[in-house]
RNA sequence: GGUCCCGUAGUUUAACUGGAUAGAACGUGAGAUUCCGGUUCUCAUGGUAGGGGUUCGAGUCCUCUCGGGAUCACCA
């Protein structure tokens, strides 16, 4: 419908005032509540062709439309603002379409659509993941599903950072302490397992440090020379050069943390469609770095090591090799990039990663500019905010991280709680009664971490998250299987739109917000934005609960308002659950 | 100190990318409704950190000041 009168009003100025202008630059919206209408156009930037008032020229354009365009039924102008009224005829046409169409909204992609990666993830091997990453997480598969529905080959990728000193240190402080423990053993999971001696390491690094300055060193020189560091150290190098014991003690370990991750990204609902390992990539990354040694694009210290020289773009001087020779993160980065280039030729890679790397991201493209990759720049740092929770900042030196897995059993038990308080699910069984609270559970936690915009750094209310009324994914699912319940009731069978029944503006309303979903989500897909899906979804879920409130469904004893209303429901329900699915929430059918 | 990001009611946030009287939610106070599933609605309360500039029009763009955060490692 907006497209429609886009191009009314690009007529109209081109007969009015004999000026051709481009369809962007007419302004159309929604008319606000206060004001009677259902389209707004702004005419202010239509007065240079008209040289007339801004009243005059609402005048002229309302006249023109109501004359020349279909479905007008009435215009009005204030100040500068054309506002139009829609004959109900038309909305039923357009709800016609809507329910017409399988996947309104959705476009499939072809095989020569532009290719997509998403990065997001990338975790540490030495540690579980934490609410930060939880974040990283969902707004990844958000935005692969939301590229995805824009039309694109969307390829999900993860980069796992496998090696280096943290790794090490783990590995150090489990054969000191570790007395041949497992997860099996222990019946921990493997990422915490790893993720405690990690910690254990630290303490004893610290202890270390601390005798050795009673002996008389300086604290400086202690940090330095702490055995543990030392052994740490041996140890990467020893797997840099193979070392056949090193690199069998490295790959139990990690694999005992992978399974670990795949139970947390399983119960998180996220998936990927190939992993990268640094351990490979880093190779790639150090024959790049030598090659443009050798075309001294780099330059070489004295002490072997090696730099890029980013002075002349307003940048530092950056390291890429150790003078020990051994890589970098960004010498890996480096192999990656050009790694997945080679391996999918990709119009455009997004790398969700935290804001505290925006330098690390800037210094990639730039130097990937500077070795000549034309591609240079299709990658794009996808930056976000940090995680803050109402008892402070998160910070793992203190001990305050907040584990993931913990935090997703937390907010299953807080929906059990809430909804025991209730007083509902009583006749279910009991693994569907668990797969429903996990449903809500998980959906208080999607909903509330990616209604925010992604650049700020927020704050996580788990409380607040799984209230049922409000701004919250719960009041959204409680619509859905409302809507369900009523459908359930109604025989659930698809009826045909009747275009001749009378419509009143709740209806209307409805029938707006689903025809703009998607312009939402092509929206949400330029500017890479979830919450404009999380917000929407909320409007519709509101407007239909005042629907809901206002007019009965059933109730109703005209047969061809209440067919209106029960397909207006089917409809709003389907797009809620499509708009959800674009954030990776599961709306259950009952609950 | 350099660079980058952020600053909106008590709190959490939105504003169609420069458009109307800055919307919501939670909270608080008053009232109406409570029939398909836990409702919903109305009213009250209260906000663009501060100054200057650009123009028909600024939360949005420019500039300065103030406040918060990140980063500037032979960590990842």
């Amino acid at each position: 419908m907006e497209n429609r009168f886009r191009k009314y009003t690009v007529s109209a100025i081109s007969q009015l005032y004999g000026e051709e202008i481009d369809q962007s630059l007419v302004q159309l919206q929604e008319t606000r509540n206060d004001f009677e209408g259902d389209l707004t156009l702004v005419v202010f930037p239509y007065l240079r062709f008209s040289k007339k008032p801004a009243e005059q020229t609402g005048e002229d354009i309302g006249k023109w439309l109501k004359e020349n365009a279909e479905g007008v039924e009435s215009f009005s102008v204030i100040k500068g603002f054309l506002n139009i009224v829609v004959r109900n005829s038309e909305w039923l046409e357009l709800f016609k379409d809507i329910a017409g169409s399988d996947n309104y909204g959705f476009s499939s992609p072809a095989e020569d659509s532009p290719v997509i990666l998403v990065e997001y993830s990338s975790p540490n091997t030495n540690k579980p993941l934490h609410l930060g990453h939880i974040r990283n997480n969902l707004l990844g598969y958000s935005l692969a599903r939301i590229l995805e529905a824009n039309g694109n080959n969307v390829c999900k990728t993860n980069i796992v950072n496998d090696r280096g000193i943290h790794i090490c240190k783990s590995m150090v402080a489990w054969k000191r302490f570790g007395n041949g423990e497992t997860p099996d053993k222990k019946e921990e999971k493997g990422d915490h397992l790893v993720g405690r001696y990690y910690v254990k390491f630290n303490d004893e690094y610290n202890r270390e440090i601390d005798s050795l300055v009673a002996e008389g060193m300086t604290r400086e020189e202690a940090s330095e020379k702490a055995p543990v560091l030392e052994e740490a150290r041996e140890m990467l190098r020893g797997w840099e050069a193979g070392d056949k014991e090193i690199r069998e003690l490295w790959e139990r370990m990690n694999s005992w943390v992978y399974k670990g991750f795949d139970e947390t990204y399983r119960s998180l609902g996220v998936s990927f469609d190939k992993i990268y390992y640094e351990s490979e990539t880093y190779k790639h990354g150090k024959r790049i770095v030598e090659e443009a040694l050798n075309r001294e694009i780099l330059y070489k210290k004295e002490d072997g090591s090696v730099w890029a020289d980013l002075t002349g773009d307003g940048l530092d001087h950056k390291i890429l090799l150790r003078s020990d020779g051994t890589a970098v993160y960004m010498t890996q980065d480096l192999g990656t990039a050009v790694d997945r280039y080679e391996d999918y030729k990709f119009d455009k890679q997004v790398y969700v990663v935290g804001n505290e790397q925006n330098y690390h991201f800037q210094v990639l493209k730039l130097i990937l500019k500077k070795l000549g990759y034309s591609w240079f720049d299709r990658i794009y740092h996808f930056n976000y905010g940090m995680v803050e929770l109402p008892s402070g900042k998160m910070k793992s030196r203190e001990g305050t991280v907040v584990d993931a897995d913990e935090l997703v059993e937390t907010m299953y038990e807080t929906a059990r709680e809430m909804s025991e308080e209730l007083g509902k699910l009583g006749d279910d069984t009991n693994t569907d009664k668990e797969m429903i609270l996990r449903k809500i559970g998980l959906g208080a936690l999607k909903y509330y971490i990616l209604k925010v915009d992604p650049k700020k750094n927020m704050l996580f209310n788990p409380k607040e998250s799984i209230d049922f009324n409000g701004n919250t994914g719960p009041f959204i699912q409680y619509t859905y299987t409302r809507i369900n319940s009523i459908l359930r009731k109604a025989g659930k069978k698809k009826e045909c739109v009747d275009t001749r029944v009378e419509i009143n503006k709740k209806e209307k309303d409805i029938i707006r917000r689903l025809s703009v979903f998607p312009s939402i989500v092509r929206e949400a897909g330029i500017t890479l934005s979830p919450s404009l899906i999380a917000n929407y979804c909320y409007d519709l879920a509101k407007e239909f609960n005042q629907f809901y409130h206002d007019y009965t469904i059933l109730g109703e004893k005209e047969k061809q308002k209440r067919d209106f209303r029960i397909e207006l429901s089917f409809q709003t329900g389907y797009m809620l659950k499509n708009g959800m699915w674009l954030l990776g929430i599961d709306l259950p059918e009952k609950m």
